[in-house]
DNA sequence: CAGTGGTCTAGACCACCGC
DNA sequence: CGGTGGTCTAGACCACTGC
């Protein structure tokens, strides 16, 4: 580990330690880059690090402070993972069966998101994933013929759809924009997810998913049973 | 403005001008550096920043690659606003209805969550806001009495919240942790957003707001009608 | 004013990549 | 190996804050 990463974690233990209390002025970069025997500037970048994980704030003329600490999230919205995963961190044990594995025409919309030809050819996967016997997610995943080729022929998807691209088709999923809907109660995907009770509460996700160069390169419906899942997001005012 | 912020507007105008296509390497950063005659140092700070906001791609060893800008998104959960900024930003013109103001005694949840003594005195403020002549967004706001004193006595409060707080009791609001919920259709918020339609889809922000020390200063239930606005978040894998 | 953080430099060496 | 980005230094000067 590099240098004024390993001083950030010294930092944070210090920190933790109560070395200093919250609401408390640490000493100056000068002093503390002395005490680490290291220029400032490596030290300022540990700092730097600390303060975007929201443990230290930054005052120009004044000191750099312990703030209290934020409570810790399981799953937060701005971080993007699998669907898998989220269930995992819900503490549940998942099943899934197959809807439906296939190429189909691509429709407007989403040749439109895509950013594809109209009509071109696509992979659709849908899935159910159980936990405990009840359905909690219903997913659809449409990925264009082109990036995936004959990998779902070729070989057999099963778990993480996010792995499987990177395996092979050499895809990595780096980020996403997603737009959060409350369906309506007769769609289709919801009526999958309803169970004996009156109402089941659930959400769409519709997420439009990017590589590394911010390709797109998957597009997705997840329907998600949000009396299962707690969804998070921690703002920031810019 | 500071230099390497200088630098960093030059690269993205050159970059919108498409020196470099998507995709291409840009020069050395010793290149860059000679040509706008800074340290290479300076030329860096500028470069992590359009990295991170999502336009090159840095590649150790091999060079640095414009990449495709994506869509911009007018409202981005990710990013803390106002309600009534939420509101602008969806095009439409908002008129409000104070429903309470007052002094309450604090509930077992509101103590734990805003982290003060169950059965202290808490401020409650509840708000209709109409666009169009139909109620979009009911929101309740709660605030430990001990921070905001009488200013909703003393003060006349209209418009922001946000403003209001910083302007009469010092306190800046700059986070905020966010569940959101699907809530059920006979909740009593929920009936007042219910217009002719059969279904009005209603969308909870359970929001707990914090200064920059992190401390816990105002917790609101958002509910806003989710045919009305869009609710985006930028997810990114870590 | 003194003390703090913010920016910048010129140069060095290391780590990674493709050939 | 040569070319790229990643880290680090010692020192300088500037900008902001509180007294």
């Amino acid at each position: 580990m590099s240098g004024y990463q390993h001083i950030k974690q010294e930092l944070e233990t210090m920190i933790e330690n109560k070395i200093w209390n919250v609401g408390e002025k640490l000493p100056s970069e000068y002093e503390l880059a002395k005490h680490f025997s290291v220029s400032r500037e490596t030290l300022r970048s540990a700092i730097k690090l600390l303060e975007q994980d929201g443990k230290l704030l930054v005052k120009h003329g004044i000191g750099t402070f312990v703030i209290k600490p934020l409570p810790g999230i399981p799953s937060r919205l701005e971080f993007l993972q699998s669907i898998g995963t989220m269930i995992k961190l819900a503490g549940l044990t998942e099943t899934d069966s197959k809807e439906m594995i296939g190429e189909v025409d691509c429709t407007e919309e989403w040749a439109k998101t895509l950013n594809i030809e109209e009509g071109s050819q696509v992979v659709k996967v849908e899935r159910i994933r159980y936990a405990d016997g009840e359905a909690v997610t219903y997913s659809v995943n449409i990925m264009p013929k082109d990036l995936v080729g004959d990998a779902f022929e070729r070989a057999d998807f099963s778990g993480s759809l996010f792995n499987f691209l990177e395996k092979e088709c050499s895809i990595h999923i780096a980020k996403a924009d997603t737009e959060l809907v409350v369906p309506p109660n007769k769609d289709k995907y919801v009526e999958r997810l309803k169970n004996h009770q009156e109402e089941t509460p659930v959400l769409l996700m519709k997420q439009l998913h990017y590589d590394q160069q911010n390709r797109e390169v998957l597009y997705s419906y997840d329907y998600l049973r949000s009396d299962v899942f707690q969804f998070w997001v921690r703002r920031e005012r810019k």
